[in-house]
DNA sequence: TTGTAGGCGTTATCAT
DNA sequence: ATGATAACGCCTACAA
């Protein structure tokens, strides 16, 4: 409480001690008494006494803050990341600062130098999907800040990590699609050098190579911003179609792209499922509700948040550093619903 | 940067300097010689030198930071708000904390304690549905914090606010189902006692009046979580169609609340615009993609943030306290689609 | 032009 | 059991 703030000094001044002693009487040390205690208490209750946690940051060096870094919180997936972190971040006393990076590197760079300089106890992130140069992250590593990566992860930075059965994900969708009828499904991905999109195409491979459907590259096709950028998966989603073997579903690798590629057949009047299927990663509360009711791929991010958060305390309040990392995989959810109809 | 930081001292003893020359020398004092604040800058940037914020919190009682209370960043209303918070704060040098009241007076209370002991420069509210009780905040806003409203805002506190023109959105809404043919037009809103419900409430009757169609008072119905909880806005949604003359259209008070009648009517197999049509509240980004594809009321959310903190920015950076406060009132927008299509 | 000292709020160390 | 002092990093009034 900046404005008008009581001090220790006041309460000392107050009641004719020293600020030593009242500081020691409100951490209830062994070596004042019982009396004086009771005075200091009472008046620091009286008056709404309040340690300042920005003298505390700076005589120990630790901020009791963790900074965040996602995309974009407006995206259901994150937002209810972040709800996790919260939950736990909270009870252990533990302020969030969340940054977004709006899947700019600049940006990233730009924000965890500030959260650095805020004295961040540890940071949670998951990197944009433009950053391929992982230096900023190395160097606040090697510095001893305590990272931990969800979701998006960075491979060669070796801490724990939180993420989702991408693979498993990709595989449960695309059997789905398969058993269901379809037979040329494509996949639409995130930026092909990510983490994230790789495990998708394996689990997308693998259950096509399980049920004896032929992997044809053309089906498959990346966007470099992750859907954010419409006009990019338009032009993607145009270059599919412009193909002469058309594709009889699609399999979408995030929340963006779903939307964006449902957007893109509704403008085009292909009907859902019947022209075209759709499945895609996402987390929206309401896909239920969409038109077609989407068959999704759903992701415990409430889970993740906390989970990361559980991990990042740990490493933070480690009295020695600990070199056993953990790899924490959580699984995504196949939500079955009207786009992925089976075909007559 | 905690980790390894530099600081002045560390810089002062390399170069043999004084914490003082070298103080001065950073802030580019004119009592500084030329050559001294080459050498200064040089070593300064050469180790990445940062000045600690924590410590520059303590000496100047401020902290170059805002604090951010909203219900939910989940909702799109908000994240664009936020978005537009950021836009501006980032710029003028300030870290935004935001917080989460989830609609909850207490947590509300707890958030607003911490942001308060985390030395905040100003902070930016959109008061929790719960809240009716606002002795929280006007005993910050007496201690001199300086606080911007919006969307929600107090009326008994004085300061700057930043509003949506609730009414006229309301008035548009019911014009256009009026229009179009429908007659007997139900408002289910959020909490009564909420400034924004008033609003919206009188631009619903005005149009009705306007155009002659009679208030039915059993047409007008709250909840008061605001749509979040799903079973009051059920049972709020029940009583409306267990009455002998049904409404033929519903106009709602919130996003969360339209989303919630349209999965109502789903679930009731209630054909929209057919049987029922629906306007309501929004800023979700994919209204549009939504069956049937939802005529919406939309709010200038990122503008509005912009606007607040620009705001907020001038109290806090204000050499004497100005008592003359803005009512900003930012217009909503129509938005029509399938959902309110003309009645045959 | 540069240096010294004190203070922001707190706690740890070392007296008393 | 309590107090004085120094220190965290920075800035600035005052000295030199």
């Amino acid at each position: 409480m900046r404005f008008e703030a009581i001090t220790i000094k006041d309460i000392a001044t107050a009641l004719g001690l020293s600020t030593s002693t009242v500081s020691r009487a409100l951490r209830d040390s062994h070596e004042i008494s019982v009396e004086t205690k009771k005075l200091v208490r009472a008046y620091a209750e009286e008056h709404n006494y309040r340690p300042n946690p920005i003298a505390l940051s700076l005589k120990e060096k630790r901020s009791r803050s963790i900074g965040v870094v996602v995309c974009e919180i407006a995206n259901s997936f994150f937002s209810q990341i972040i709800n996790g972190i919260e939950s736990i971040a909270y009870d252990r006393g533990y302020n969030v600062i969340i940054s977004q990076s709006h899947e700019s590197y600049k940006r990233e760079v730009i924000d965890l130098n500030y959260l650095a300089s805020r004295s961040i106890d540890g940071l949670l992130i998951s990197v944009s999907m433009e950053t391929t140069n992982f230096d900023h992250l190395k160097s606040l590593h090697n510095k001893g800040l305590p990272i931990v990566f969800f979701d998006r992860v960075v491979d060669e930075i070796d801490t724990h990590k939180v993420i989702i059965d991408n693979s498993t994900g990709a595989y449960n969708a695309t059997v789905h699609l398969i058993e269901n009828g379809f037979k040329r499904i494509a996949n639409i991905n995130i930026s092909e050098h990510s983490f994230i999109a790789q495990g998708r195409l394996s689990g997308y491979k693998k259950a096509l190579q399980d049920h004896n459907v032929p992997i044809d590259e053309k089906l498959i096709r990346y966007c470099e911003h992750g859907g954010q950028d419409y006009a990019e998966l338009e032009r993607e989603m145009d270059a599919l179609f412009a193909q002469k073997k058309k594709p009889d579903a699609v399999f979408a690798g995030s929340d963006t792209m779903t939307m964006g590629i449902l957007r893109y057949f509704k403008s085009r009047k292909m009907r859902i499922p019947e022209d075209i299927a759709l499945v895609g990663f996402s987390n929206s509360e309401n896909a239920d509700l969409l038109q077609p009711a989407l068959t999704v791929i759903k992701q415990p991010a409430f889970e993740m948040g906390k989970k990361a958060t559980e991990l990042l305390l740990k490493v933070i309040e480690a009295k020695r550093p600990d070199k056993d990392f953990e790899n924490f995989v959580l699984p995504a959810e196949l939500v079955v619903r009207e786009s992925s109809e089976r075909k007559k």
